[in-house]
RNA sequence: CGGGGUAUGGCGCAGUCUGGUAGCGCACCUGCUUUGGGAGCAGGGAGUCGGGGGUUCGAAUCCCUCUACCCCGACCA
């Protein structure tokens, strides 16, 4: 290609809007455009790097033994009706109608569809196990779409969704699928951690995350300095302390603390460790309202919460208003004592004493209290989130948490689908039963975001050479006035492009400063520059996209480095 | 959905408080000169100030209203 021919968007300026590195990159090297919020075209140059990452998936799907067909993105609603997930889904499912009134939605994952298919085609055991998978255009109506192609409303995805007649076969296909991830991941030259997962909306059992390690990750993830053990922080198990909680020091007090309500105030105004001071958070709950009890350096995970006994699902806090009418007293000063309702306390929070807490009066707080004396032993529970330094679940090491970009997914599904949409097939004693199911997905738009997120430097990105949009590009100094110049770039473009290596020549006869500064920010792993001062030698100059300064080669020295 | 913010040539912004009929940088077009790290000079095109309503002799600027977008929190590939 040429640039040309394959014109290049880039801007010289940050966009406004952008905030992370990968957006505006993306932005700036005239990889995306956006159209509207969470909507966006992908021009040439980024179309390029999204197919070469399907191309990987593919690859690796196919070796796997999956085997590729497309659903459509429109799907009917009586299939979610069926399944109950019509209701269940909420608002980021988009429905709509077509003209007769029927209803529809646009897919934002497809167990129905798929699910639909098996319980026509699939009849016989014989048939199994099978993994179908696609690479589609997704549409979910997300609350804050944000990050450019992160979290876009209409994405790429590839998903995968398998059918057995057991789950030990169910098993075996989801190890496949965990290694055949592995394997993505790694051509793609990412640095990714697979980790233990919550199963979400899509449900079932067994689940794992994979991750793109990087600080502007959205997921914070947990693993262990001396063993294997590595999941999503909101699934982490936080261990009870060890050793008993220290006996009483000091004498229960009633304190005045006026205006004073977040925790960090009244650490401060008290002159207490915030981990000594004792929060209490109310949440909604099947009848009443219910009272979680943290340490004040801990934070809620609203997983746990939400399976807690009496607990509503998904966890809702209760509101400013509900709370004082309920306990008259407002959330700034609430605490355990005496308190009139269900309370759930954390396991680290039941070890501290002489703590501080609301005193279940406006403007006061108590100190020196002490579980067991000033209230009831309370039993505790895992309320919190893990924190860096926590003892690993597994019993080895401690905790480290780094954050993530989640770009995969894997779920043992098991018969939530097929159950509720009648698939099944018959074994060999001639019984229909209920599929098994199994479903994995990828978010490749996603990958090109964070494979920048990983990848980039102060002039721009830095692509990984599998997903380059071209592996070489060729710069011309003086195109339009030198002959030799023109002669020796092109035939290193027509040898090279013979060869089959992907590369870009630079025709558009421009300053060598923008050039270089185009190429670098859109990221070509490999240059050669082409001008006379180098040709006077009889070389050229080839600079990788890493290095700080060029190396003299004979074109046919760059002939043969990318023949190969 | 709650909180905060923004909306002015293609992009990035100033002008808004203190109404007087729109400006800067980049990009773009033409010409000349230049050509190894985002060139210089000269000339030029392009906006009616997010939409609607109002106040006023006069509105980008004041008031009302709607919309879009961005950022922070709960969901997900």
């Amino acid at each position: 290609m040429r640039t040309s021919q394959f014109p290049l968007f880039t801007l010289k300026e940050d966009p406004a809007d952008a905030e992370i590195a990968s957006h505006r990159l993306m932005l700036r090297a005239g990889l995306i455009r956006k159209l509207a919020s969470g909507l966006y075209t992908w021009l040439p140059w980024g179309l390029r790097v999204l197919h070469k990452v399907e191309a990987v998936v593919r690859e690796e799907m196919n070796r796997s033994g999956a085997v590729e067909l497309l659903m459509p993105s429109v799907q009917p609603a009586e299939l979610w009706q069926e399944s109950g997930r019509w209701e269940q889904y909420g608002p980021e499912l988009l429905r709509f109608h077509d003209r007769h009134g029927r209803a529809f939605c646009y897919g934002p994952t497809h167990e129905e569809v798929i699910t639909d298919l098996a319980r026509h085609e699939l009849r016989s055991y014989k048939q199994l196990p099978v993994n179908f998978y696609q690479i589609q255009t997704k549409f979910r109506d997300e609350v804050r779409p944000r990050f450019g192609v992160m979290r876009a409303r209409e994405f790429v995805m590839k998903d995968a969704y398998s059918f057995h007649l057991d789950t030990d076969s169910l098993a075996e296909t989801y190890q496949r699928m965990y290694d055949t991830y592995a394997r993505i991941f790694t051509r793609l030259g990412l640095d990714f951690r697979a980790v233990q997962a919550d199963t979400g909306a899509i449900g079932g059992h067994a689940s794992h995350e994979f991750h793109v390690l990087a600080d502007s990750g959205e997921d914070a993830i947990a693993f262990s300095d001396q063993s294997d053990y590595a999941a999503n922080v909101e699934l982490a198990e936080a261990l009870p302390p060890e050793g008993p909680r220290p006996a009483p020091t000091q004498p229960m007090e009633t304190v005045d603390t006026p205006g004073v309500h977040t925790i960090e105030a009244v650490a401060d105004f008290l002159g207490i460790p915030v981990e000594r001071c004792l929060k209490t958070l109310v949440v909604r709950g099947e009848s009443d309202l219910v009272a979680l009890v943290l340490r004040g350096d801990h934070s809620l995970n609203e997983l746990k919460a939400a399976r807690l006994p009496g607990v509503r699902r998904p966890l809702e806090l209760a509101g400013e208003e509900e709370i004082r009418q309920r306990l008259g007293v407002g959330v700034g000063s609430l605490g355990p004592v005496g308190l009139d309702l269900p309370v759930y306390v954390d396991h680290a929070a039941g070890r501290v004493a002489d703590f501080c807490c609301g005193a279940n009066v406006d403007g006061q707080h108590h100190v020196g209290v002490n579980w067991g004396r000033d209230l009831p032993e309370p039993e505790t529970v895992d309320l919190r989130n893990v924190v860096e330094g926590d003892p690993s679940p597994d019993g080895r090491g401690r905790l480290k948490i780094v954050r993530g970009i989640e770009v995969g997914h894997i779920f043992q599904l098991g018969t939530k689908y097929s159950e509720a949409m009648g698939a099944t097939v018959l074994d060999e004693r001639g019984r229909a039963v209920t599929l098994t199911m199994g479903c994995y997905g990828i978010g490749v738009s996603r990958i090109v975001g964070a494979a920048i997120e990983q990848h980039h430097d102060e002039r721009g990105i830095v692509w990984p050479e599998p997903i380059a949009p071209f592996q070489v590009a060729i710069a011309p100094i003086q195109w339009g006035k030198s002959e030799r110049v023109r002669e020796t770039a092109e035939r290193l473009y027509r040898e090279l492009s013979e060869a089959g290596v992907e590369v870009i020549l630079d025709d558009r006869d421009l300053r060598p400063g923008v050039m270089f500064a185009d190429l670098e920010l859109v990221g070509i792993p490999h240059r050669i520059t082409v001008g006379e001062r180098a040709l006077k030698r009889g070389v050229v100059e080839y600079q990788g996209r890493r290095d700080t300064r060029a190396t003299e080669w004979t074109v046919d020295e760059v002939l043969d480095r990318f023949r190969r």
